[in-house]
DNA sequence: CGAGGTTAGTTCGCGCCTAAAAATAAGCCT
DNA sequence: AGGCTTATTTTTAGGCGCGAACTAACCTCG
């Protein structure tokens, strides 16, 4: 439903926003090229290219010939027109990553977290971007925005505030700390989950599908869901809580208090204590990662067993997802997920095949990620990029650089 | 994500729409009042407005004095300008109403269902929509457009196909069929938990809510999903399966052939069964309505374990919803929602608290539906009139009577 | 009862926008 | 060199929304 008047301005930040957007996703094109795919005429594309060219947001990739005529000249999104940082906020550290504007990395950098305290994070946020702008030697100022992933839920009213049972945060105003701590970009704080959904979306197994969920398996279970190419938030941009859905009705309690939790059946944690409890051992591993792959590649019945009903739980929680919202595509993720799958995908997809309808389970394919493990920080700095392209850069709201 | 180039046009149809949903939802305003609503300059919107009541869109509606000044002149849509039709087809017989622009009541016909085959109900709607113009003396060329609210799911091509396992439709081209069987005006076929659910949105319990949650108990279970004023339709129109989520894990066999679906555990038909299972009686009840308001008010022990039950694995149900979508509201529908929330509207509030995470149920807000049992016809009728309003009646798609 | 005040709605000129047509540029081929 | 083909730019025409100035329709007060 359209729901704001628009005014002649709002046509040209529309189509220069089309533009750019067709030129970010689809490489280098020229001026006829992008005419075409994008319905403007060769007229306004010239008049649109020739500003953005001007602005240094584009700039000329060589030229092709054609058969006979005037060689094409091929443009494309100027790399140097500015950067941004990605910015992944785990448990146990931090990682922060600089980005020029085609997304090619430029420097990262890991800090160790000793207390999940949001004063200390915020200061190792703005300690981090401060490294990777030094260690590439780029300027503060060519810096189009900061994305942050962060665990927990993001409310984003004027400032964003964080919610994080399972670190204890309980309405950190996340956005405003950073600032303080003296980070100077456009802030843009998100939930992780969310993130690597987008990067998974832009870069990895969800390109090109408009309607797509993906499944983060990890020590916990999240997903993100896209509906026509955007990420789902909700009225409080909550959306996507899919760990705490009842999946056994009075079942294993989860962590959250409530018993028969998806995430009480089918994280890595879920998966481990489930073991744990039919070897009678008791305490907990020191490294979930290894710990997993073990149990992986045992060959005891008991862990087999474990291993067995996990696929049935998480193939059921899938099928929940394909049922409600009817995906194209789903993507597997997160570091137990691509552990799991990697062995039991079939039996992953025959799960989902035997608890989904049968017609949305014909339209769906389901399909292991390919983002590799820096994808939150990789989907926080597409957020800025994102910003960029929707507002079409307009120059009255964005800063251009000269 | 902004998909497709502007053009001026582009501009005046949007306004066009904005002022004209502004008129339809909102009532007779006067052009002043329209202006500071839309944000659109008093010139504009009175050019627009002009244009429209030349059109016969609009019509004056008296005027109101202003302390002192030149009176304001009302406007509103004009009911004559059009007609709508809704369509309502359930498993026993369709029920086809006539509606105004203003979504006033003209004329109803119910017409009962011998076998529910494709090519009967086609004929049979043909004959109820001639029915319902002749009874009110509206001629067809006034007809916007007939909505048809069916069982099942609807994919949405070039025409549209309906596929409802319950009934046994397969992939039937049911757009093609009543179009064949003499129906002229432009068709709009749905899910009819959606057209349902839509109904509620523009004139029941889901008024004003941007995200909503529409939950259909009736025999079975449904919902409709709004999400920020669009109900959620996923890639093949085919979202919104919550009835066979798996809820018990393992569980009782649905009607689906899967165990555990929640619609083998919250429907009318899953109460009575589960109830029957108890008594270790056999025979299904002849009137399903009647058998549940018996089982709601009886007071024996079983009775009222199966009712604390149904209402426990709704609850839950509804939890799952509020996780996965965060909306500001639910509304609880259909004709044995109503009547177990009548009666229990607290307990599965209670119940969805225990289930929900604390955040996203602190938004949220758990009504009972208000539309009458012609909710789906209703629903059904509001289709072509969003129709008209997204376009912003735009004279080049749209026909002008006169 | 008429002048002045107040609010509602309309008209007009400006600046901006895209599209279509015409003109120009830049290569190839003969 | 001249003609041909294709790409891009310039020119021209028609639409649109906005702000300012203007007109309309009522009221109050002297």
């Amino acid at each position: 439903m359209v729901r704001t008047r628009a005014t002649v301005r709002d046509l040209r930040r529309q189509n220069r926003s089309v533009l750019l957007t067709a030129l970010f996703l689809d490489g280098p094109l020229s001026r006829l090229q992008l005419s075409a795919s994008t319905g403007l005429s060769a007229a306004t594309a010239s008049t649109i290219t020739g500003e953005l060219l001007d602005e240094g947001l584009l700039v000329e990739a060589g030229s092709v010939e054609s058969d006979g005529g005037r060689p094409r000249v091929l443009l494309r999104v100027n790399p140097a027109f500015g950067h941004v940082i990605g910015v992944d906020v785990g448990e146990t550290g931090i990682k922060v990553e600089l980005f020029d504007l085609a997304m090619t990395r430029l420097s990262t950098v890991d800090l160790p977290l000793v207390e999940v305290e949001p004063g200390a994070v915020s200061d190792l946020i703005a300690s981090g971007v401060g490294s990777v702008l030094a260690e590439a030697g780029v300027e503060t100022s060519s810096v189009l925005g900061v994305g942050v992933g962060v665990p927990g839920t993001v409310e984003r009213g004027t400032s964003a505030v964080v919610h994080a049972q399972t670190i204890g945060w309980d309405a950190v105003p996340l956005e405003k700390m950073i600032r303080a701590a003296g980070v100077e970009p456009r802030l843009f704080v998100e939930n992780g989950a969310k993130t690597q959904g987008q990067a998974e979306m832009w870069f990895g197994a969800g390109r090109g599908a408009g309607h797509a969920v993906i499944v983060l398996v990890g020590s916990g279970v999240g997903v993100a869901v896209v509906t026509d190419g955007v990420v789902h938030r909700g009225a409080t941009s909550n959306a996507g809580e899919w760990g705490h859905t009842t999946i056994v009705y009075g079942g294993r309690r989860c962590r959250c208090g409530v018993r028969g939790c998806l995430e009480a059946y089918a994280g890595a944690e879920a998966m481990l204590g489930r073991y744990r409890e039919a070897l009678r051992h008791n305490d907990p591993p020191v490294d979930q990662q290894s710990a997993l792959e073990e149990l992986l590649s045992s060959r005891s019945a008991v862990a087999r067993r474990v291993v067995e009903e996990s696929v049935g739980y998480l193939g059921a929680g899938i099928a929940n997802l394909v049922n409600l919202f009817n995906p194209e595509r789903v993507v597997l993720g997160g570091w137990a997920g691509l552990a799991l799958g990697a062995r039991r995908l079939d039996g992953i997809i025959a799960a989902t095949a035997e608890h989904a309808l049968r017609h949305p389970y014909g339209q769906v394919r389901i399909e292991l990620g390919r983002t590799g493990p820096d994808a939150v920080a990789v989907g926080a700095a597409t957020l800025p990029v994102a910003a960029l392209l929707e507002t079409g850069a307009d120059p009255r709201s964005v800063r251009i650089p000269g």
